[in-house]
DNA sequence: GTGGTCTAGACCACT
DNA sequence: GTGGTCTAGACCACT
């Protein structure tokens, strides 16, 4: 279920902890739920397991996800807390984005529209379908 | 006018770019003035000239400057022309910070208010002082 | 009575020999009691009988246990025996911890009015009820 | 002034960052010092520069350095903010020790004479000359 | 020159 | 089998 996409520019440690993030999200991880083994991930996305050893670390080091040597690796937090976790972090993002938005003399309410109809849009994507 | 912030993990001569590009949508910097020469500004910010001739050919490149050999940098684009050419950028930034706003499960409603009330803020803090 | 956390970082059969010397050091285990097969308490704390194997090896190498072909493992050591054995250890330990405590330049009185009211604080919550 | 002991268990990435912290603690290193570059301290060190690397980026991670591509890693913390950053985890490793302690039927009073004499013994030695 | 990412492959302790 | 550490070496963008 962990996907990566080997021709972004974002590092393929960090897809595969935006992918967990959103399996996490999702409701498709829960906590306690056993990861794929490093080598066996390794394997099956064609990468080397030291790049999914650096994504696990990463995960671990954020509370995300703890490992236990020689058993494996497994979800720390629930969906909710990561939720918390992340909103700080979306809220500076929106901050920035916006900021860049008021320099090019876009008027809030365009920007609110645009945002209305993003929602519906993703929404009906599916992207919405684990509300 | 120009400046960077040497702690910032955005390479310099971005930020270089970034600050002109401000300067013009500002109504600072007009079509046809002259930006400070390669050694000036690398002498003024303290950092390495080379770091300038990128960030200026970078400008040449994207239509927002021109230079003359010998003669100097000067600005090409119009606030209005380079808003238009942002504008597609700066929404595709929009589309990724939604996104993750959706994935948060945070509410379209909760966004609008959260962007009014930025645009407030925004603008009472000077931001919108060139508007 | 001996139990693990399947969550902690400290190896199982390093948690299992703890626990049996806890219990040795609270006098519930005495000289010559017999522990419980290496089968049964692998079925009890649901983990792989290698893992129990290797706990009780350590302790028949550290003296505390013995184990009599066919007829089981046996306690080895009175809890006055295993507390001498073990003061060199803990005390290699307080000296690592106390350095740390220096280099945040903490002062020795606060460290000792903290000492003082930990073991207050550890014979109430019935830490002390074997002594 | 960074060493390692290639002959401690402890992994030499965290002996790294233990010696970066010693000397931020010292007063050696102040905020904004740059450190050495990840290749010259890998040969100084004759280790690899991936280790190094590991080492910067856990640092960094802690908010403890941070590093600019291209530029170098530089030293995020003054030693104040450190203190306070390693207090709540030297507390833990204190509440640890004490238990083992109490679990050894040693008495409080032994243990606050030995912090005194071991903080005398410390200061003597050295450890405490940049008090 | 600088840090950051990734591959390939070895070896370790623990299960 | 599991995760963790480390080496050796390549290539990237940025200075």
């Amino acid at each position: 279920m962990i996907s990566i996409d080997p021709r972004s520019r974002i590092p393929i440690y960090t897809q595969i902890q935006q992918s967990v993030e959103s399996l996490i999200l999702a409701g498709i991880y829960q906590v306690d739920d056993q990861l794929p083994s490093v080598r066996s991930l390794a394997g099956e996305l064609a990468i080397n397991p030291n790049t999914i050893q650096k994504a696990y670390q990463s995960m671990d080091n954020d509370g995300i996800t703890y490992s236990l040597p020689g058993r494996g690796s497994f979800i720390a937090m629930s969906a909710e807390s990561l939720r918390q976790l992340r909103k700080p972090l979306i809220y500076h993002e929106l901050d920035t984005t916006l900021s860049h938005l008021w320099k090019l003399h876009i008027p809030a309410d365009d920007v609110c529209t645009y945002v209305q109809e993003h929602r519906k849009k993703y929404h009906e994507q599916g992207g919405g379908s684990f509300d």
